[in-house]
RNA sequence: GGCGGCGUAGCUCAGUCGGUAAGAGCACUCGGCUCAUAAUCGAGGGGUCGUCGGUUCGAGUCCGACCGCCGCCA
C-alpha cells in the first residue's frame, strides 16, 4: 500500500483576480504534489475559491449581479489561470457548492454539540472590508488600519467559538515539531497563543450570503469559518467518513504568512472542538514583493501570470517562482532577475546541454544514442544530487531541490569539456561520454519534471524514451545506468530560447 | 511596550553538535574550447562573517551590550 499525501493551497477569495502572488503559492503546492506522485504516493492536491461573505455580496451588487453570478465569473478566472500554468490539482472546491454546506454544517454542529459554541451579544467598530471588528485604539485617524476606510458601529447577536479553551492543546500541537514550519512562523503562532486567546465571533446576522448556522438559521457563518472547512469538505467530511479518515492525517496546508493566524490557531482549534485532529502540517511562506513593495490593487503593481507566461513560457514561469526565492522569507520579484534566471539555468545550462549533446551524437554516432558507462564519474554525482533533491522537496524547499538537481547539469557540462568528444574520432571513448551525458539528461528530466513538466517531457521524447518523465517512479528512476541506448536522438530547436535583456 | 528574527564576497544566499586553510550561484577579470542557444569549461580577484566585550586551547557558530533592519502581538 502506498503512502498518501494531501496538499492544499488556500482557497482564493473571488473578489480578487489571480495574480502572481496566488500563482506563487499554487505553483509550489503543485510542484510538491508532482514530486510526491513521482515517489509513488497517493496524492490529493486541492485548490479552489472562497465565495461567501459580505464583500462578495457587495461587489456583486455593484456589478448588478447576484453573488453567485459574481462568484461564478471570478472562480472561472482562477481555474483558467491554473490551467494556463499546468496546475495538476485533483479537485477544485468552491465554498458555494452543496457538498461544502454539508461539511460546514456537520463540522460546526459537532463543535456546537461538544459545547464549544455559545451565544452572546457583540457591539463594536466593524470594517466591512476586513469583515472584522476593531478596538477603538486600533484605528488610525478613526479609519480601518488596513483599508483606511471608515468603520461602522455594529451590534449583533453572535455565536461565539470558545477559542480560549484550546490554548493548551494548541501549544501542545506546536510542540509536536513540524506542525507549523518554518520554525520562525511556528514561534509566531506560539506567541499568539501564549498571549492569551479571546473567544471569537463566528456568525453574522447582517448578511445572507453564507452558510446558515444549523441550529439558528437567522445566522450565517462568518466567512473564515466557512472557508477553512473546505479542506475537510474535499476529502469527504460529513459525507464519507472512511475517505476523510484516510486522507486527513496526511494533510499539508501551504499558505502565505498573512493568513497564519487563521490556519495555525483558529483552524486547528475548530477541528479539535469538532473532535477531529488538527492538520498534519502547515507550511508558511512569505510575501512576493514587487520592487520591495507589497503587491496590491491600490498600488497598481499587480502582475498577472499570463503576461509572464507570454515572455517566459509556462515552464519559465514555474521554474522562476520555484527556484528564485527560498521558501519562507519574503522574496522580491523583478523582471531582470527572471530573465537572468531563465537564461542562466534554463537556456544556458539545461537547454544548451541538450542541444550540444544531441548535435554531437548526430555527428559522431550517426544520431544513434550510446549507452552510459556503469562506472561513469557522473554516477556518484547523481546519487548525491538525488538525495539532496529529495530532501529539498520533502521539506517544501523547491529552491533547494532544484539547485541540487542542477548540479547534475553542471557536472555533465564539465564532463563534456574534459572529454571533448567533438574532437575525437568516433569510437568507444566518444560513445562512453555521450552515453553518460544522455543518462544525466534522462535523470534530470525525471527530477526536474515537477518544476518544468513540458520541457522535461520534450527532453524525454528527444532521447527516444517511451512515456513521460512524470510517469516514472522514484527512487528507481534516478538510479544510474538505465538509459538503454540505441534510440534515435532528435536534435530539435532550442528548448529555452535565450531572452534578450 | 512584550515576544521573536535578521545583519556572512558587488548581488541573492548556504554555513548542521563551536575546531580541517570561510562556501555556492550570479556578476566581474583572465585563460581554454569552438559540439552547443555569444552557450560551455577552468583559474582568479573580492569578505575585520553589523560593532564592542566575554566564555573557551579555539567562535561566523555560545553569552552580554549596542547599532541597523524586520516580523508577530498589544
Amino acid at each position: 500500500m502506498s503512502d498518501r499525501f494531501y496538499v492544499t493551497t488556500p482557497i482564493y477569495y473571488v473578489n480578487d483576480v489571480p495574480h502572481i502572488g496566488h500563482a506563487y503559492t499554487t505553483v509550489i503546492a503543485d510542484a510538491v504534489a508532482r514530486w510526491h506522485r513521482l515517489l509513488d504516493e497517493d496524492v490529493f492536491f486541492l485548490t479552489g475559491t472562497d465565495e461567501h461573505g459580505l464583500k462578495v455580496q457587495r461587489s456583486a451588487e455593484e456589478r448588478g449581479l447576484t453573488p453567485q453570478q459574481h462568484a461564478d465569473a471570478t472562480s472561472a478566472r482562477f481555474r483558467e489561470a491554473w490551467a494556463l500554468l499546468d496546475i495538476s490539482n485533483d479537485d477544485f472546491i468552491r465554498t458555494t457548492e452543496d457538498r461544502h454546506a454539508v461539511a460546514v454544517t456537520a463540522l460546526m454542529q459537532a463543535a456546537y454539540d461538544n459545547g464549544h459554541i455559545y451565544k452572546d451579544t457583540y457591539e463594536g467598530l466593524y470594517c466591512v472590508s476586513c469583515e472584522a471588528y476593531y478596538q477603538p485604539e486600533d484605528l488610525v485617524d478613526g479609519l480601518c488600519p488596513i483599508h483606511k476606510r471608515p468603520v461602522e458601529t455594529l451590534r449583533e447577536e453572535n455565536w461565539f467559538f470558545r477559542l480560549s479553551a484550546f490554548e493548551d492543546r494548541l501549544l501542545a500541537w506546536y510542540e509536536t515539531g513540524d506542525a507549523v514550519l518554518p520554525e520562525g512562523k511556528r514561534n509566531e503562532a506560539v506567541g499568539i497563543v501564549r498571549q492569551g486567546l479571546r473567544d471569537i465571533s463566528i456568525s453574522r446576522t447582517s448578511i445572507s450570503w453564507g452558510i446558515p448556522v444549523p441550529w439558528d438559521p437567522d445566522h450565517v457563518f462568518y466567512v473564515w469559518y466557512d472557508a477553512l472547512i473546505n479542506y475537510a469538505t474535499a476529502v469527504g467530511y460529513g459525507s464519507d467518513r472512511e475517505r476523510f479518515d484516510a486522507w486527513w492525517p496526511t494533510v499539508h496546508h501551504v499558505i502565505g504568512k498573512d493568513i497564519l493566524r487563521f490556519h495555525t490557531v483558529y483552524w486547528p482549534a475548530v477541528l479539535m472542538a469538532a473532535g477531529e485532529a488538527p492538520p498534519r502540517q502547515v507550511q508558511v511562506h512569505g510575501f512576493l514583493l514587487i520592487g520591495g513593495e507589497k503587491m496590491s490593487k491600490t498600488a497598481l503593481n499587480q502582475i498577472f501570470p499570463a503576461d509572464l507566461v507570454e515572455d517566459f513560457g509556462v515552464d519559465g514561469f514555474r521554474y522562476h517562482f520555484l527556484r528564485e526565492n527560498p521558501f519562507g522569507p519574503d522574496g522580491d520579484f523583478s523582471y531582470e532577475a527572471m530573465v537572468a534566471r531563465y537564461n542562466g539555468d534554463l537556456a544556458n545550462n539545461l537547454g544548451n546541454l541538450l542541444s550540444r549533446v544531441a548535435t554531437v551524437v548526430g555527428k559522431k554516432c550517426g544520431g544513434v544514442a550510446p549507452a552510459p558507462r556503469a562506472d561513469s564519474p557522473l554516477a556518484p554525482v547523481v546519487e548525491s544530487a538525488y538525495e539532496a533533491t529529495a530532501e529539498g522537496w520533502a521539506r517544501f524547499a523547491p529552491s533547494v531541490a532544484l539547485e541540487a538537481t542542477w548540479r547534475i547539469i553542471r557536472e555533465a557540462n564539465a564532463l563534456l569539456e574534459e572529454a571533448e568528444p567533438w574532437k575525437a574520432e568516433p569510437g568507444p571513448e566518444v560513445d562512453a561520454v555521450l552515453g553518460d551525458a544522455l543518462e544525466a539528461l534522462r535523470i534530470v528530466a525525471v527530477l526536474a519534471a515537477p518544476a518544468v513538466p513540458h520541457a522535461t517531457t520534450e527532453i524525454w521524447r528527444r532521447l527516444g524514451l517511451a512515456g513521460t518523465p512524470g510517469e516514472q517512479r522514484l527512487p528507481e528512476a534516478a538510479r544510474w545506468g538505465q538509459y538503454p541506448g540505441g534510440a534515435t536522438i532528435d536534435t530539435g530547436a532550442p528548448l529555452f530560447p535565450r531572452i534578450k535583456a
